[in-house]
DNA sequence: ATAATAGTGTCTTTCAGACAGTATAGT
DNA sequence: ACTATACTGTCTGAAAGACACTATTAT
């Protein structure tokens, strides 16, 4: 193992003396999709509170986009991995350890950040509403759940020589309060030869920092994905719930009604009941479930 | 928009009097998977040839891991963006332009290269090995097209009090000529309460630098998983095909052998038939198809 | 004629979608 | 009794898996 390089270095004597700012280098980011499933009130005591999808964002208290809202998010240091540097934000945020998290995807664009060229790891976390607690987010000034909700706005298929481009631009609003944030994105699917293709761009953009309203839409698609062939959804789930809730939870995601007969032969290999029910509903009390950690299938 | 912050200063001037040298910067690498399958000699005039996928590897000249085997890629360069940057490695390494690319993970583990702190954005790329020139990799010294298999060697599962863990390790191998690379990557499942976490760790490596091995068995997983639901498999194919090669193609992926009735109607909708059929072949003559552009269904 | 591949028909099982029906607490 | 939800049964049609069958070329 003495092998020598070039210069008759080894290995040993090339790292000591390797001179890392000989190479471009960059700031890295980690940005945190942290979501949530909410019950709003009940409007009646008979009828069950109606749910809706939330995503943390935090108010920019500098240039730039001062007063704009941005993901929850920050530099990654030199001694942490980006887990590590993603786990350290959820913490600072949430005040929960114990969270489900995943990469998404890495934003690259040079000009995404004016300061600086800066490289953008973003990550998705669920967390169920009831284990989160209001003081958790002390420490960040102008932290807020806002209301989430992503629809495909416009919808337009361009036949080519070769095959078609799909264009379609998907209206995402989030609103907290009085405020109301709005983006417009447009996903370009080219198909040709060959296969498919795509990109995202902002078109249309209020309220919401940096390149952050693709980063969201980006990753409501994902867990729209997800949610229909993993098991994602416990995550936003207590540990006990009913099978109404869990419905209402894929609803909320997937933006569509479900038949209730079928949504439960889909999930029955997921849940285990337990031997409790609900009491006081002003109708007849429902099974309480929880995950079933025998289920089996696996895909990332 | 003369919002100033807490310095006074406007957006326009706390932009030009940042100093981003104030943070950690650290290196950004892209590197990529390239794939493409290649067919062997025919070993019998009637006989098809036999398929196998390849992937591209270069052989490193300098330390660290000299003489070993690495993917393709480089630093991300200031002025460029990732895409970019994937893009013109991928020009570099296979003198094509217009292949099919999709970015697949960010690697960031903190050691996971001893010169400096790299973190690696890693790409995969298809090829149609048609399409590919021998002196491709001119510039590039020790460049070659690694055989690749990836298999499931041990699977371990231990049931907890909460769930189980589902332990498995895959052997990665990868041949050419006289090169064999090995590695085994053990993939750890923790399945409890909420649901499902993953781990992926190099356990045994020979021959590859770096966490590549890691690298490849990811990127080979979800090759194997987006083969199956989307048209991928279409950039790995010249224009024109047989439905055979093109069932080869989804059997060396997907390393199973399928149906032929069934394959055929599986992607029926996604393949057009021409009026042109293969000749000399020893026996019955096979139609032609080309990828069928109508075909819609997209998903990321 | 034969070897090897090309290509089709159909049976079964499984699963998704639709819908109609029965059950039961709390006021 | 009534309301709103809880829960179940079953029909249908589509898709996945298994297998058997026919067709066609170069040698």
């Amino acid at each position: 193992m003495s092998e020598v390089n070039k210069q008759g270095l080894t290995e040993a004597e090339f790292l000591s003396s390797y001179d890392a700012s000989k190479y471009d280098r960059l700031s890295v980011t980690v940005d945190m999709l942290i979501f949530t499933v909410t019950e709003e009130e009940k409007k009646n005591y008979r009828k069950l509170p109606e749910k809706s999808l939330r995503l943390l964002l935090i108010r920019r208290g500098s240039h730039p986009y001062k007063n704009q809202w941005a993901l929850p998010g920050g530099f990654v240091h030199l001694r942490e991995s980006l887990d590590e540097a993603a786990r350290r934000k959820l913490q600072e945020e949430t005040n929960i350890g114990e969270i489900y998290m995943e990469q998404l995807y890495t934003w690259g664009a040079v000009d995404r950040d004016p300061r600086t060229r800066v490289i953008c790891a973003s990550y998705m976390a669920l967390v169920d509403n009831s284990s989160l607690r209001i003081e958790a987010s002390q420490n960040v000034a102008d932290a807020a759940w806002f209301t989430v909700s992503c629809k495909l706005d416009e919808e337009q298929k361009t036949v080519t020589a070769t095959g078609y481009i799909l264009q379609q631009v998907f209206k995402l609003r989030l609103s907290h309060e009085d405020q109301e944030l709005s983006a417009a994105i447009k996903t370009v699917k080219t198909v040709e030869n060959k296969g498919t293709r795509v990109e995202r761009d902002i078109v249309e953009c209020s309220g919401i920092a940096f390149d952050h309203a693709k980063i969201i839409e980006y990753g409501i698609q994902r867990l729209r994905n997800k949610i229909e062939y993993t098991d994602i959804a416990f995550n936003l789930m207590p540990e006990r719930f009913t099978l109404t809730k869990l419905q209402q939870v894929y609803e909320i995601i997937l933006d569509t009604g479900l038949l209730k007969a079928n949504f439960r032969r889909k999930i029955a290999d997921m849940v285990v009941e337990t031997d409790e029910y609900t009491r006081d509903a002003g109708h007849r009390p429902s099974k309480l479930f929880r995950f079933n950690p025998k289920w089996m299938k696996i895909i990332e």
